[in-house]
DNA sequence: TCCATAGTTCGATATTTATCGAAATTACGC
DNA sequence: GCGTAATTTCGATAAATATCGAACTATGGA
């Protein structure tokens, strides 16, 4: 299987990636694989349909925020945590740290 | 003339206010309302149709980025900083910040 | 080889959204 | 009150996008 084309630094811009992460399927992804490290496609599913997921994680690919390599026949995903610290200092930290307090917490 | 709706602090939600951001337009209006700190509609259209921009402050004003208020028959905008910086502490700071160097700084 | 598993790709459909012109709204100064 | 300036609202149109089922591809066995 030809491995997926993940764009390179250089090609990642900011508003795709603001873009990506402003869907709610595709936030929960990306938090829950900062918290996994790394999962399979089905791992990640929350009952949707596989091509809805696909889609998905193809748009929080494109953008540069996932790597996705196959392992036989499954891929697993990952964060490209280096490319976007490097790139946009800051940035994920702010949004995978967003609503952890405050937004429910107390109670 | 009866003052604009913005949402509560509480109503601000983080996907809302990554994809406003998400716009180029939205952006760079939002980058320009850091740098000067507040200005009218007429300030920063570049050149496009004021019904175009009035649709591009509306969704940021929506998503909870800006304040608009009305000094007369103009309407002054300005980033709501404190309440982003409280909801979501780094958020807007990486993004202003992002593609101030690296993205073309040297040569 | 045949099957089950894991994902992607393809098509179709329904929403959402960006863009812009024209008309309506509001405020100000004369 | 009137004309002008600043914006919003309305309506239409075109382009993106989300979602899902069905078909297709690749992998690893029994």
């Amino acid at each position: 299987m030809r491995p997926m084309k993940h764009p390179l630094p250089t090609d990642i811009v900011l508003e795709r990636v603001l873009y990506a992460l402003s869907d709610p399927v595709r936030l929960d992804i990306v938090r829950r694989l900062d918290h996994l490290g790394e999962a399979s496609c089905t791992a990640l599913d929350c009952g949707r349909p596989k091509s809805t997921m696909s889609h998905h994680f193809r748009v929080l690919r494109d953008a540069g925020l996932i790597r996705t390599e196959n392992d036989g026949a499954t891929h697993i995903n990952s964060l490209r945590r280096a490319e976007m610290d490097q790139l946009f200092p800051g940035l994920l930290t702010a949004i995978l740290q967003a609503g952890r307090d405050g937004e429910g917490g107390s109670r």
